[in-house]
DNA sequence: GTGAATAGTTAAAGAGTTTAACTAATAGTA
DNA sequence: TACTATTAGTTAAACTCTTTAACTATTCAC
């Protein structure tokens, strides 16, 4: 690629990916009112999908520290939406799920978003999104593999 | 569109635009180092390349309140890279500089993040990752206006 | 069985955010 | 002109998220 076409390209894509990322982060938190913070959002999705959910996987998943977990998880099981178990084979172990009222609430917010999405996703022909979905899951291979060779380093 | 598709494209899209911005994120910080947080580095950014920027433009940029802006803007006064002159005419009105301290550090930091989204979009087609951009601007675009509605309702 | 590794928590500190109350300056208007 | 409302920015309190470092409890490995 021509480096004048690839410096165009880096600047477009640092900006809008700037901005994509402010509004559609701003809209989704008018969507999640009180009831729910991003992050909090996303913590209970993973657990609502991930059977025998652990903070520790939390931890790698969201790239974050196990400590950062504990705190995120603390402030929903002190609002009842999170229990945790120990395992009773390795008690170091605590598995986290969701209780009811934790269940109904991702339900309630997840649909939300959901409706968000669907919302902008409307207004694009079907081959466009899809071919730009597509593409976006090849940089997040891209990133993924980046990010094991900086580690392997 | 077909339901079932948008449903599809929906999950796809929630899941990948979630994994990209924690990929990327984490990268960036990376690159960034000790020397800013990553909102640190955009409001710099945005310093730079506005002229006579004032706290009142950043808080409507980022989308936060006047408050949050004080807060970051705080941080990086205290630390010598942004100074404050108020404008003679409107008293009320504080304009924000970069020092040559921190011209010097956005131009460091800028050239990292410049070298990695090189990194990742050079591994692409340019037809590709071109339409991916253009279609990301239509994107930004439609959410700017979904916001606006949102505001003027 | 003892030392190393693992899962998770706690505590302290810092960044970013919001809301509400505040200062200071300007604009509008009666 | 004087009063009121608006605007720009700050401050303070409270909260969320984050990191680092130290800690507990448990399990693993030799």
């Amino acid at each position: 690629m021509d480096k004048k076409i690839i410096q165009e390209l880096i600047d477009r894509y640092v900006s809008v990916s700037f901005e994509v990322n402010k509004k559609a982060g701003s809209l989704i938190k008018c969507q999640m009112g009180e009831d729910l913070t991003i992050d909090q959002h996303y913590i209970i999705g993973y657990i609502q999908n991930s059977k025998e959910c652990t903070s520790s996987e939390l931890a790698e998943a969201f790239e974050v520290n196990k400590s950062a977990i504990t705190a995120i998880i603390n402030r929903l099981a002190d609002r009842g939406l999170i229990e945790r178990t120990r395992d009773e084979n390795d008690r170091r172990v605590v598995y986290l799920s969701l209780s009811e009222k934790g269940i109904d609430l991702h339900h309630k917010t997840q649909e939300k978003v959901h409706l968000l999405v669907e919302s902008f996703i409307t207004q694009f022909d079907e081959t466009e999104i899809t071919n730009f979905i597509t593409t976006y899951e090849k940089l997040a291979l891209i990133l993924t593999n980046m990010k094991k060779e900086e580690v392997g380093e």
